[in-house]
DNA sequence: TATGAATGAGAGTTCATTCAT
DNA sequence: TATGAATGAACTCTCATTCAT
């Protein structure tokens, strides 16, 4: 969005700029996150999340165009940080134990506020072109990520139909962002439920009876 | 959403104080069910609720103590509305039609909106002692209407050990929710993804392979 | 303050209507006095008084055309009822007594709430004529009364010229409202306090020094 | 709330936001003690207090917590008005001269608004530990500086008993507070009323008559 | 006469946003 | 870039009042 970039006077002093910039922008986005973890995104007033990250409001509108650009903006950041993270190397483990690395490594994707965020963009989708561009982005970032991760198993799964391989893809993703939103409530949800949910997917055998429906 | 006519003068039918009473409750109750699908519970105004149930602002506040109060009258509602209705008679059928059948029906509980609730009764509970009641109700119903409905399955499953069985309830409650969260954001989700999750977690064989993990 | 007495249908004396109605219209204001007392004319709602009086908000508009006439109303009560009172009995009195006797009786005139309906049909007085009537029939009620009791000393007082007279009048009237104002606001103001005030204005010598001046 | 300033550009026309704001503040006090002394505490709102300033209704808010907030510290700069002017130099004045010149600096002190805020902080005091004790300063400041007045006389009442010179300056308080109400409700009362409060109180053979009593 | 559901004006307050500094 | 005073729209909620029962 505001790329800025005002580069006239190339000195040494403009990279510091551009540092400190990044530096707030940062910041921000941290308290926003934990705002609206906490509050949500219309409980969290602008006032609340730069204070938290020790600036007056005046920061915030030195480094966002308005509240949403603010969501969007964070969400960018999310799905980035959701699509360079490492995988889990599930290649080196037998079959039956693949389902539980997975299901390991998503419960530690926490916390879960992509789902919340995609709510809310959803909500402002209408309102806002690059509401809905960036809502797209991060479904598609997760689903992507989780198709790639799936794609790594070596075998059966990876050689579906693409069809098929997107709803077995989608059943994954719906179990886990399930799974999160049930912890973010209160519930009692351990490792073992998410492994429930993924063993049934990713089974070859299961994938078979399934796709013979 | 189903207006009633606003008719004030019903045809044959006078209607008692409490019952017109219990009609502009319902009424309310209904907008508000809407309303907070469309914009969320903060981002729906009083105002709005009130002016698609046909009736002006102070209805609302003669009928219910503050707007915290309604989303609390709006959980218990659905979770009743949930447990009172017919589940799906899957003894009749082949065990391997019962996913299918299972899917179906839960695909059927639209508009999914109690979790929408869950998440908003989860921020206003450190306020509220009636709201953490509320969610624990609401969530309570929600597994309770699900492990009923895995014990009419009638073999296998039935008779898994409590805590087992509980897994097996969370999973489907995460799929289902997750499923439908999916749905929420406008992502493509059919009942083909809702067999898929349900169809690991309810097969005999599945469990018996992540009981034994 | 709670009659209480909940038996509407009234087993041995059967009240004819006015009766009823009388009685309704005094507890109503009884409980005004009450609670005006406690929250202010603006503070005090209409449910609050009606509720106090063990009534519903409907029995109010039975018996008072609004707000504003349960004010005036309440103000000429509280004339009627002070102008109906004994007054002291001064003349049995030696001089130098009298200033104590009467400043018990001026202390015994509690809650001084005259002055405060009073402030409130000063502010209303200029969108209601019946209220500017109101007021200056409250005032004169205090200022006459206290005038009576002025003309009973006997002596000296009584015979001063009218304007001198209603000077010493409205300093009794001033020195009185101010000590009860005091007490209202949590000063802790004796009978002494007064007794002071009223010595001074009341002592025929220090009158002949204020006329001379 | 109390952001001491930033202090880095601390020289030039950094001042200016201090003192705009402090301008700010001030007029609002100032329309707040017009707009309560026609509509009283309740019956003034913000909008028309902002209004009568010149400033939008948010600007109210950027100065103070709330409309109780206001209230206080309203209370305060009266008392500290109250107790920064000039007090009439009485002691060059013959001892029969004395009340006259008291009662007219007294009757200077317009608009009496001190009791109607004293009025409205004593109805707030049980929910505000803050305003019971604006309460009190409030009072305390009043009495305080009669109190301060009386001791200049120089002979006589200086030397009362601490107990007997409070119950003087109670009393002259409640006559002046008393006449300055009734001046409020449209009486014609005059320095002459005052005088007459007075001089009982400060002449010393009433003292000495009351002393004896 | 008394009830209480419903009305709707208006209040206090919050908060995203602007802009002079 | 960052500040924070000021704006004003929008919100929740209160309450005097009406009216069908």
């Amino acid at each position: 969005m505001s790329q800025t970039d005002t580069g006239k006077h190339d000195v040494g002093a403009r990279r510091t700029r551009a540092e400190q910039r990044e530096v707030t922008r940062r910041r921000i986005l941290d308290a926003a996150t934990d705002a609206f973890t906490e509050h949500g995104f219309d409980g969290a007033s602008i006032d609340d999340i730069t204070a938290r990250a020790g600036f007056s409001r005046g920061a915030f509108y030195s480094n966002f165009d308005d509240k949403t650009d603010l969501l969007v903006q964070l969400a960018h950041r999310r799905v980035d940080a959701f699509a360079e993270q490492e995988l889990p190397d599930v290649l080196e483990l037998p079959l039956e134990e693949r389902p539980r690395a997975v299901a390991a490594w998503l419960v530690r994707q926490e916390p879960p506020i992509e789902m919340l965020l995609a709510v809310e963009l959803a909500r402002l989708r209408d309102e806002d072109d690059e509401v809905e561009a960036s809502l797209t982005h991060l479904l598609d970032g997760l689903i992507g990520a989780v198709d790639h991760l799936v794609g790594l198993q070596g075998s059966g799964l990876a050689q579906l139909p693409a069809a098929e391989r997107r709803e077995r893809v989608l059943a994954l993703v719906a179990g886990v962002t399930g799974a999160n939103l049930l912890r973010h409530l209160g519930v009692d949800v351990g490792p073992r439920t998410i492994e429930l949910v993924l063993s049934g997917i990713l089974d070859q055998d299961a994938a078979d009876r399934g796709a013979g429906s």
